[in-house]
DNA sequence: TGGGTTTTTATGGGATGTTATGGGTTGTAT
DNA sequence: ATACAACCCATAACATCCCATAAAAACCCA
């Protein structure tokens, strides 16, 4: 699981640390790198193991290949993802269309959200998590949970 | 189960320990180390092991990859989790966000709750105490108790 | 039951390992 | 050649490991 947030720094080289427990955690995916696309909701870039995107291709494949639904999908995530690869350092290095969507110049922040993180400029985020606790506070209960087995909520 | 209070102490290095009835409760869960986040509704951290947290990021993963809320818990209380893994004399290192959100200094207070516990600094949990006394008192008659949902004899 | 002994727990701190970061050098396409 | 990616080495900050000790708890046996 991807847990936590780590504000890293890009260097001259547009190279970035990808924090230890991250890299982990694709490592024991078998991976030694991720996948990265921009956000269709956020100034921010979504991420994840390569084979969750295979995942979300082969979802979009099941369209009608004459529906347009599936252009617009695969146009928006797939044409625009790239693979990015740990250096021997632990290091990605990210282009410039991903660092200018997410608006990023010198830090960078990785969000954990389970099965995905995300990359985001720190105070953009910031903003965004204020929202986000709002939100999550007031649908707190829309999340379904199956009482059965914890008898708890969250 | 996590059961009673315990005030420990943190040392220069942000370390404390665990108390060893929540280590072996965790350990017999098969875990070395529990995963703890800033509580919604108290200056604490909310507590639990592994499984717990996982559960609770494939529920939010059932949703739309796209759709907001998705965004919204995860963001709020997954990217604020900390997976603390104990050293070889138990104790776990809590960063500073962690102990912010608490305000937390020296004196850490552990607190039992069954399936879950919380972390307190000592004197907000005395205040708290008695406001959560109060109102179980008030509420008393509102716990449903089902024997058939348990199957057990207490 | 009481008092002495052993074991466990909480805590401190030095030594070692890891991580994030910087930068030089080599390799490789255009 | 030029630009840039990949590789290699260096280092400071800090996490983790290991050993030490004091207090508390559990144990034991007369």
């Amino acid at each position: 699981m991807f847990l936590s947030s780590y504000e890293n720094k890009l260097d001259k080289k547009r190279r970035v640390s990808v924090p230890a427990s991250f890299r982990s955690h694709l490592s024991s995916l078998g991976y030694n790198g991720f996948v990265a696309y921009p956000s269709f909701n956020h100034e921010a870039l979504e991420a994840c193991s390569e084979d969750r995107i295979k995942k979300l291709s082969n979802t979009i494949d099941s369209l009608n290949p004459f529906e347009e639904k599936r252009d617009y999908f695969a146009t928006s995530v797939l044409s625009e993802s790239m693979s990015l690869q740990f250096d021997s350092e632990g290091r990605v290095l990210i282009t410039d269309k991903l660092l200018n969507h997410a608006k990023i110049k010198n830090s960078i922040l990785f969000v954990g959200l389970g099965k995905t993180f995300q990359i985001w400029e720190p105070k953009s985020f910031e903003k965004f998590k204020i929202v986000a606790r709002k939100k999550a506070y007031q649908n707190r209960s829309n999340l379904k949970w199956d009482n059965k087995l914890t008898g708890e909520k969250i």
